[in-house]
DNA sequence: CGGAACCTTTGATTTATATCAAGCAAAACA
DNA sequence: TGTTTTGCTTGATATAAATCAAAGGTTCCG
């Protein structure tokens, strides 16, 4: 009640919808040849090595680009690579057979895709814009990290991370209701952008309704319902 | 639809409440002096030492020994401790200020808690039967980590592990119906079990139904309803 | 420019689950 | 042994959010 409140009332700004942010970041075919710069770097799982160890990633990486609306990885293939987001946004999605299907999360780049590192991916990765990233093949990767103190302690510190904020989805998710879902949502996200971004008045979503619906546990009706009640009351 | 089903269907068991099940494991003051007698070390994050290692973990390690019902750690406060349980069942929970809660799990031997380790515990944890813990000075413990590939890897395995339920748990909360939910649960709860006593004709349930419902996002009507309905149908 | 394909928004209605309200049974207690 | 406490079950009713339905807008493309 008083966490809904609060929740909300944190957010002041506006949120025009769906602006194409992909160019602010990286520009292709950089990352493979020079990490040093690569403007994730600081962010992303990298920042954990030196200057010798960086080279010895460096061999590793492929520099890849991806076209919007078009999927990175699917649940249940064989999980071959692994990778850093360098720049747009990527939807991480989970699926049942019927149809329904939860969205774990979205990335923004610095952030690294392939913790939960079984043989096969555990779920689906698709580009919400225009994309690029620094891929790795998971094998090679995984036995540089065995050799990198810093690299495993750091995958681990991500994975550590992860694991906090999808227990905060949990409670979302199993005990809270929609208006608070959407609220929470939307000043997680904003967070998320300010890391990487820095402050900023507009809050860009590369996301559709039907996306935050599915990450939410609601439906699209509602969320379009709540956001526009936010946005009616001004508190957004 | 058909999952739900598949789910249900699986089920060929009985479930008897709530047994005491504490006992079955490791006797209380043996983990310190001796991982060697350590019934849980085969599944808990110690397996990844070699003798040496183990020795130096050992220096480190303090028996502990809970009684059921009573809190073992509590979201906000310092993390000073790590530990791995070797006997009993834990509970995992994160708290709203208005009361509501989410269980994020439940924790059987072998477990280690204090994967999301940052300064301050981001959960509480409760013993639901009398409980055997092997407990390590948080900062110790991942200084001997950093200076323990072996360790670091396998605790990273583990983290990504719980990841990778945590996601399966969210898709659980976002997107299926409450019987699902209840049939999926006893499923999950019967594979963590065989895992470390075996097959087993029963099911403990050492958590009550208030428990279940708020680990599945239900009211513990909605979840006794159930478990009513699956026993008359029978499926269980 | 015109319309087709997509999203998003908004309204009306339904429904799965929550809430409210008793009972019941086993354990704890006195 | 009877009583209290605690947790579980079951029924009746309410409600938040889903579903059904129908417009608006954009974007894309011929």
């Amino acid at each position: 009640m008083t966490t809904q409140k609060d929740a909300a009332v944190v957010m002041m700004l506006t949120l025009p919808d769906r602006p194409d942010v992909a160019d602010q970041c990286v520009e292709a075919g950089r990352c493979k040849s020079v990490c040093s710069g690569c403007k994730v770097r600081l962010f992303a799982v990298c920042s954990a090595l030196d200057d010798r160890e960086i080279v010895a990633l460096e061999k590793l990486a492929r520099q890849k680009t991806i076209m919007a609306r078009q999927p990175v990885m699917c649940a249940g293939e064989p999980a071959g690579f692994v990778f850093t987001l360098t720049s747009g946004f990527l939807r991480l999605q989970r699926d049942l057979s019927d149809g329904r299907r939860q969205i774990i999360g979205f990335a923004v780049p610095g952030d690294f895709i392939g913790l939960g590192l079984g043989a096969r991916y555990a779920y689906s990765v698709d580009a919400l814009t225009d994309v690029t990233v620094c891929g790795f093949d998971r094998l090679e990767f995984s036995m540089l990290a065995y050799k990198t103190p810093g690299l495993i302690e750091r995958l681990h510190r991500s994975a550590s991370h992860e694991l906090s904020l999808a227990q905060e989805h949990m409670v979302l998710l199993g005990r809270r209701r929609a208006e608070e879902r959407v609220a929470l949502f939307l000043i997680s996200w904003r967070k998320k952008l300010q890391r990487i971004f820095g402050p900023s008045a507009t809050l860009p979503l590369p996301m559709g309704r039907q996306d935050i619906a599915d990450h939410l546990g609601l439906t699209i009706e509602t969320v379009s319902r709540i956001i526009s009640r936010l946005g009616r009351e001004k508190i957004i």
